[in-house]
DNA sequence: CGCTAAGTCAATG
DNA sequence: CATTGACTTAGCG
């Protein structure tokens, strides 16, 4: 018999929109990203509706995925390995239900040209950065055994930590992080300190201005947008589940920077 | 009822 | 898996 206190409408529709389903998925997680198979997973697992004519709503999903701006594919990070990248959800998308209706929002979420060209342009630093960090390191003299991506690790998220990664021989400029498929000047500038090295470094992440109001505990966790630079948290608010809180201002949830416009 | 968000089908990369 | 378009369906004010 279906569980009381657990979300089930049995072999009935449930009332939300793929758009909804989706967002429930990627926060549920812990990461607040999901690669595709995950969110299938979520929705089969709680919605026994889903279960069937997959083809066809899981080609709807995908199409929802690509379409809406609400959706950011963040790329796959080499140390881990998969399938196709992660979808989060695009920090100033987290009040879209604020209507309340998880069926149909008000408004689309709909990001200007010039909002749009700057997060394809972060997303594919970010790749690049992807790139450098995990990059295999370049034949080692000795047999290291702890030689590789351990920086993957989320233990001692030190800044210092970040100084022991083996570095490809390239120049490490912005410019060559922004534009992905330039050969990269070799042997140039002594490769100044990157501060992108300190991605998916949650303390260090935070740590950078501007933040707004002070940060007392770093949050233990970074929203990949984050990561990005497009938001900075607001102390003690970060996870919380939009659609659990529907009512809830998202104003209490991100101060953007000034980078990203509100929409 | 009208507007437009959401869902479907399907070609294409 | 991801993107896109053309078209239908249906929620909400």
């Amino acid at each position: 018999m279906p569980r009381p206190s657990r979300e089930s409408y049995g072999d009935q529709k449930p009332p939300y929109s793929y758009i909804s389903l989706t967002a429930m998925a990627i926060w549920s997680s812990p990461e607040k990203m999901l690669p595709l198979s995950d969110i299938y997973r979520f929705i089969t697992e709680r919605f026994p509706y889903y279960r069937r004519n997959t083809q066809r709503w899981q080609n709807s999903l995908r199409h929802n995925l690509s379409f809406n701006d609400c959706f950011i594919k963040i790329p796959r990070r080499p140390d881990r390995p998969g399938k196709g990248a992660y979808w989060a959800l695009h920090p100033a998308a987290l009040d879209m239900f604020e209507n309340g209706s998880l069926l149909r929002r008000r408004k689309r979420f709909k990001l200007m040209k010039t909002d749009k060209d700057r997060l394809e342009n972060e997303l594919a630093a970010l790749a690049n950065i992807n790139r450098f960090m995990f990059a295999p390191p370049p034949q080692p003299a000795v047999p290291d055994t702890a030689v590789g991506p351990h920086l993957a690790q989320q233990s001692a998220p030190v800044a210092g930590t970040t100084s022991q990664v083996q570095r490809p021989k390239r120049s490490f400029t912005i410019e060559s992080l922004i534009s992905p498929d330039k050969p990269a000047v070799e042997a140039e500038a002594p490769a100044a300190t990157p501060p992108v090295a300190f991605l998916y470094n949650p303390v260090a992440v935070a740590a950078p201005a501007p933040c707004y109001g002070s940060l007392v505990h770093p949050p233990s966790y970074v929203h990949p947008s984050l990561v990005m630079g497009l938001v900075h948290p607001h102390p003690g608010f970060y996870p919380q589940h939009p659609l659990e809180h529907p009512t809830a201002p998202a104003s209490n949830v991100f101060r953007f920077s000034p980078t990203l416009r509100s929409v």
